[in-house]
RNA sequence: GGAGCGGUAGUUCAGCUGGUUAGAAUGCCUGCCUGUCACGCAGGAGGUCGCGGGUUCGAGUCCCGUCCGUUCCGCCA
């Protein structure tokens, strides 16, 4: 080793001893006759101090050290005098008053600093394109180890509820998850392509047919789709699990202890909203569509959607009797304090709640005199406006939102009106992690490319409920899946399944969404042929690595979680990927490039 | 693909209803300083105000176009 202690760890009892530190000049402040360094490393920061003057041979160019030269110093530790100790540093009540001198390697300016706090405020272009440098951050060592030890809890876990981690292919083929898939092309089979896993799905599954039983995966998924804050461009990483012989139940009481823990051990917030068991609380899609607008709720706060469609449906209001008439609903949200919004906030609401669809936003604030505000009330008549806000427990001081549409544009709207209230009103309380699993998907949904045609609604694999039965038998609209997704704070941490293990219950759902036998047999032949052989039944799901640190730590932007992570448009801006390939590449593997102006 | 916001010093930003030589903080460079710890003090360098066009006596500021960044919608577990 080039040192015998880090930066992080001389306290007084290692006084008098010769040391040798390595490390990164952080900040000099030169005072003539004596230059104080604080050197830091992963572990922290020292104070090392020479007198330039005194000995220049063995001290070398030290006056001449600028921030981030790497050097390596041998000196004596000394404890400071009790008024000199500095308290806000680990390693504050010594320094090492240095003999010798070595400069490792010297550094350019850095185009940001590397101080925690100034350097938050860089462009994250700029920190991106230089990494290397932004990674010596504390947040991001501290992110890097986070992330290190939330992955080893989750395989010691999964090892100890004897799941087998099992590595499935990455060169695959492309598959029907939804999202645009990543192509390989195959230079043994020009015009041929692998695809990138968008999950191991299928994967997983055949190894339930294996007969592995219990399988898990720290598996990278790639899915080449838009970023968002939550979603980071291209690849990202699930804790993907499967297992045999279960019920849906069966995979919630493997995955919730573990959530559980995760959130104790990995964020300083309380979980909230348990059931009264201490269970992780169950919604079915539809009562959260319809009472918190979406089907990934933040139960932080408890703010609900009602329907009011049986109240208004006669009504002398146009907006809400025609909806009602068209078969449509209408709902009201409450929001408790909400009278204080002002007209542009009201406005603010208003676009948002169009960004789903919606004509508009109508409202009825309730003044301190108790008098109702409101551009509809007079068509509503104050009697019915009254017997509303009754309903709804309305009180002086609160506003009520409508929307009034068809259910799902009622549902959406009121749903990100619902959260942005929630934001406003400082109700999305960083000290709390409401849990929840949401149930019973719809198997089908009609499509939004093609009007009147049926898709599926989540996952193609799900077993329907009440199987073949329900497939024959019910409206497709009706039938549910043991399809669910867990949810933490408003963001999908996971989704999962009971698959359709049964060839004929398959054949029977994918005929139901339009594809025919042989489509799904060349599709899916795999799966299909797989399941003719004895399967048994199975399911599981795969929660979001990165997402869930992201939510249990507070970091802004999913791209915090790598370390080397793509910019918002899909490149990255340090190694200047992608990039063009020669010639000779593409020749190989048949490929022409129409240049794109 | 669509919408909002933004682009001024290395970095983060200010710059009003258009008006002399475009500012601050921080960083950088030089000098001074033996107790600082976000050291201090003095001085200095650093700008094609994203780019192109227009209006005007005059544009960082107004208009049009364009490029880039960013967030959201679409898309996506």
């Amino acid at each position: 080793m080039l040192r015998t202690h880090t930066c992080g760890e001389l306290t007084k009892a290692q006084a008098d001893k010769i040391i040798t530190l390595t490390g990164w000049v952080h900040r000099r402040r030169d005072h003539g006759g004596i230059i104080f360094i604080d050197l830091r490393d992963k572990y922290g920061l020292t104070q090392i101090k020479f007198d330039p003057d005194i000995d220049k041979v063995a001290l070398g160019e030290a006056d001449k050290l600028r921030g981030e030269w790497v050097i390596k110093v041998i000196g004596k530790v000394v404890a400071r005098p009790s008024d000199m100790i500095n308290k806000k540093m680990e390693t504050g009540e010594v320094e090492v008053e240095i003999s010798n001198l070595e400069i490792l390697n010297k550094s350019k300016t850095p185009p940001f600093e590397i101080d925690e706090e100034k350097a938050k405020g860089a462009n994250e272009h700029i920190r991106l394109q230089y990494r290397f440098v932004d990674l010596r951050r504390q947040k991001l060592q501290k992110m890097l180890k986070t992330k290190d030890e939330f992955i080893s809890y989750c395989r010691d876990y999964m090892h100890n509820q004897d799941f087998t981690e099992i590595q499935t292919p990455i060169l695959a083929n492309s598959s029907p998850e939804g999202a645009r898939d990543f192509l390989v092309p195959s230079r043994f089979y020009p015009g041929k392509f692998f695809a990138l896993p968008q999950a191991p799905q299928q994967f997983k599954q055949l190894l339930m047919v294996g007969g592995v039983d219990k399988y898990f995966q720290i598996a990278p998924c790639f899915r080449d789709e838009d970023t968002r804050m939550d979603r980071h461009y291209g690849e990202f990483y699930q804790l993907d699990m499967e297992m045999s012989f279960v019920e849906q139940e069966d995979i919630f009481k493997i995955m919730e202890p573990l959530m559980k823990e995760v959130t104790e051990k990995f964020s300083d917030k309380k979980i909230v909203n348990l059931s009264e068991d201490g269970r992780f609380v169950k919604i079915p899609y539809r009562e959260a569509m319809e009472v918190y607008g979406t089907d990934k709720p933040d139960l932080r706060f408890d703010l609900k959607i009602k329907c009011v469609t049986d109240l208004v449906k006669d009504c002398g209001f146009g907006v809400f009797a025609g909806a009602v008439k068209n078969g449509g609903i209408v709902s009201a949200l409450k929001v408790d304090g909400g009278a204080k919004f002002t007209r542009k906030e009201i406005d603010e609401l208003t676009e948002l709640a169009q960004s789903k669809d919606a004509k508009g936003l109508a409202y009825i604030i309730i003044k301190e005199d108790g008098t109702l505000q409101s551009p509809i009330v007079k068509f509503l008549g104050q009697e019915l406006a009254e017997q509303i806000m009754i309903e709804l427990g309305a009180k002086k001081g609160d506003i009520v939102f409508f929307g009034a549409d068809k259910w799902r544009v009622v549902c959406e709207s009121l749903g990100v009106v619902r959260d942005k209230c929630g934001e406003k009103l400082g109700l999305k309380d960083n000290k709390k992690v409401a849990w929840c699993w949401i149930v019973d998907f719809p198997m089908y949904d009609y499509s939004e490319i093609e009007e009147g045609r049926i898709d599926f609604g989540h996952n193609p694999f799900s077993m329907p409920q009440g199987g073949l039965k329900a497939l024959k038998e019910k409206e497709p609209f009706e039938i549910l899946a043991y399809q669910f997704d867990l949810v933490i704070n408003g963001f999908e941490a996971s989704s999962g399944a009971i698959r359709n293990h049964d060839p004929e219950i398959m054949y029977e759902a994918f005929n139901i969404a339009g594809y025919g036998k042989e489509e799904v047999n060349k599709r899916f032949g795999a799966m299909i042929k797989a399941f003719e052989y004895g399967a048994p039944p199975h399911g599981g799901n795969a929660p979001g690595v990165d997402r869930i640190l992201m939510v249990l730590n507070n970091w802004d932007s999913i791209r915090d979680i790598y370390a080397f992570p793509k910019d918002g448009n899909g490149r990255d801006l340090m190694m200047n990927s992608p990039e063009e390939v020669s010639d000779r590449q593409l020749k190989e593997l048949g490929i022409k490039v129409k240049k794109v102006d």
